[in-house]
RNA sequence: CGGGGUGUAGCGCAGCCUGGUAGCGCACUUGCUUUGGGAGCAAGGUGUCGGGAGUUCGAAUCUCCCCACCCCGACCA
């Protein structure tokens, strides 16, 4: 490709909204323009990308013996309420109608319409195992999109379905795109890491995420450097600790903490570790039926995150909300910051609305019940208790719950030794649906005894627009992207110096173009005319993983300069060979 | 959804507080010079000052409403 004949539309500044590293360098490189809000167009430079991603991709699925197609982006309400998603899935589903009134949405993800092909089109267990993909544009309307197209709405996807006669099969079919995936993100050239993860809202049992290890990632990893364990902090187990709960050794105290409300500050403010204090979360339950809204206590060691998504697997808590300013004070007749667990011989503390905390349900942590000597709210405004002890100044918690986010240190579940945590950007997922779906849609097939049965199926999915954005934040520098040469939209850069005055460089550069080319090499030939500094520079942010100079001063001396992405210096090259300082390295 | 911030030329920004008819850098156009790390000089074009309503002799500037975008948060215990 010529430079001048190609559409180049590189930026000495990003726009003011981009925040990320590789959302800026993105807009800079020309990659992509903003639409509007999580809409992008993929410009000329950044399509070559995403195609080199979806090419390999696609030869990974099809050497794995997966089979491409091609489903609607707009799809009937009618499948999706079969699945009980239409109401299921939130906001996050754009609906629309068309001029007859009816409705429909744009597929945030395909389930419910292979379903339905497999239902129509598989009758028999002699048609299986089958897997189907495709790839595809996904919308998905992200409460908060962010990072440009890392968190977009609009988004390319690779999705595909299998259907098993068995479990078994479906396990077996799982393994092979657990390799296939390693195979596909290996290939790519990124960093990455399969962990154990939660279903969340696609659904089903066995599942696991690839991660593009990066420090912006918005996931947090678990993992242990000890053995193979690892997992997304989501669903990271924190193991209860080994040591029993300590005997107390000072009486409880009623404080004076003014103005001190959250842990950390009543921490300072005290003089006791962190890890001495225990913070108290009042979470509410509203049910529907009889319109009452039951409320829970949780409580977590001070320095310890609360966990959302393990929260919202315990009984009774699936539809939890926080409890609002204002349904805190009606219970413990204080402002949060307070607030702590009731204690013992305590007289209710409130009974506002006919609610107290007599009425809450306690969920300690693993953590906090082997505590002792704590310091926590006295549901006394200005006042926190310390010295206070399980049994002797409270009564034992409701429930005894794994609640937290596990932290660096902490034990690794397989017991195999202690918790690193790192960062990153979930690229793929693979899931074990099993029949979640088919049976919600009534799709079956007859079995070699002639019985009917429900497929077993699998799904897997991959961020194809999303691992740009990753590979870019895994692989930049200051002076701009650093592609995998996988993944370049150029694998060579020719910078003629000179171009449009120099005969000799022209004939040059053309020549070294042509061979090149013919070699089946993709090179994008500077003959933009530009002066030198632009060139590099432009061919720098744009990440071009090698660039030939040919310039008159080496062409005296029967050289060309090859300089690779990451090199400090350039390397002479006789100019008879143009491809050997690709060859030397590759 | 809640809170905060920002909207002025293609991009980055100043001007707003204290109202007087819009500016800087980059980019763009033309010419000359220059040419191994984002050139210099000269000339030139570029704006519904996010939208609407109001106050005023006069609004980018003050007031109100709306919209868009960005950030933070989602009860902080």
């Amino acid at each position: 490709m010529r430079a001048s004949r190609y559409f180049l539309a590189t930026l000495k500044e990003a726009p003011a909204d981009a925040e990320l590293t590789s959302h800026k360098l993105m807009v800079r490189a020309g990659l992509i323009r903003r639409l509007a809000g999580g809409i992008y167009t993929w410009m000329p430079m950044g399509l070559r990308v995403t195609r080199k991603i979806e090419a390999i991709v696609r030869e990974e699925m099809n050497r794995a013996g997966a089979i491409e197609l091609f489903m609607p982006a707009v799809q009937p309400a009618e499948l999706w309420q079969e699945s009980g998603r239409w109401q299921k899935y939130g906001p996050e589903l754009l609906r629309l109608k068309d001029r007859h009134d009816r409705d429909f949405c744009v597929g945030p993800t395909h389930e419910e319409v292979i379903t339905d092909i497999a239902r129509r089109e598989v009758r028999s267990y002699r048609q299986l195992p089958v897997h189907f993909y495709q790839i595809q544009t996904k919308f998905r309307d992200e409460i908060r999109p962010r990072f440009g197209v890392m968190r977009g709405r609009e988004f390319t996807m690779k999705d595909g379905y299998s259907f098993h006669a068995d479990y078994a099969d479906l396990q077996r079919e799982y393994r092979n795109m657990h390799d296939t995936y390693t195979r596909i993100f290996t290939r790519l050239g990124l960093k990455f890491r399969s962990v154990s993860a939660d279903p969340g809202a696609i659904g089903g049992t066995g599942s696991q995420e690839f991660h593009v290890l990066a420090d912006s990632g918005e996931d947090a990893i678990a993992y242990c450097p000890q053995s193979d364990y690892a997992a997304n902090v989501e669903l990271a187990e924190a193991v209860a600790p080994m040591t029993a709960r300590p005997a107390p050794k000072r009486e409880m105290e009623k404080v004076p903490t003014p103005g001190k409300k959250t842990c950390e500050e009543v921490s300072d403010f005290l003089g006791i570790p962190l890890r001495q204090t225990v913070k108290s979360i009042v979470l509410a339950v509203d049910d529907t039926n009889s319109g009452k809204t039951r409320f829970y206590l949780l409580l977590i060691r001070g320095d310890h995150q609360l966990n959302e998504t393990k929260v919202s697997k315990l009984p009774g808590l699936t539809t939890f909300r926080f409890a609002t300013e204002a349904e805190i004070e009606s219970i413990f007749g204080c402002r949060a910051g307070y607030i702590g667990p009731p204690p013992q011989k305590e007289t209710r503390l409130a009974d506002l609305q006919g609610r107290s905390t007599q009425d809450m349900i306690v969920v300690a942590d693993r953590t906090v019940v082997a505590m002792g000597d704590f310091v926590c709210g006295a549901n006394d405004p200005g006042f926190h208790y310390v010295g206070v002890n399980w049994s002797r100044d409270l009564s034992e918690p409701n429930s005894v719950e794994d609640i937290r986010n596990v932290v660096t240190g902490d034990p690794s579940p397989d017991g195999k030794g202690a918790l690193d945590i790192v960062r990153g950007i979930e690229v793929g997922h693979i899931f074990q649906l099993r029949t979640r779906y088919s049976e919600a849609m009534k799709a079956s097939f007859l079995d070699d005894s002639g019985g009917s049965r429900f497929f077993e199926m699998g799904c897997y999915g991959i961020g194809v627009t999303r691992i740009v954005g990753a590979a870019i934040e895994q692989n930049h520098d200051e002076r701009g992207i650093i592609f995998p040469e996988p993944i370049a939209p150029f694998h060579v850069a020719v910078v003629p110096i000179g171009y449009g005055k120099n005969s000799a460089v022209r004939e040059a550069a053309d020549s070294i173009y042509r061979i090149l080319t013919e070699a089946g090499v993709d090179v994008l030939l500077d003959d933009r005319d530009e002066r030198p500094g632009v060139m590099f520079a432009d061919m720098e942010l744009i990440g071009i993983p090698h660039r030939i100079v040919i310039g008159e001063r080496g062409l005296k001396d029967g050289v060309i300069e090859h300089q690779a992405r990451r090199d400090k210096e350039s390397k002479k090259y006789p100019i008879g060979d143009p491809l050997a300082p690709l060859r030397s390295r590759s």
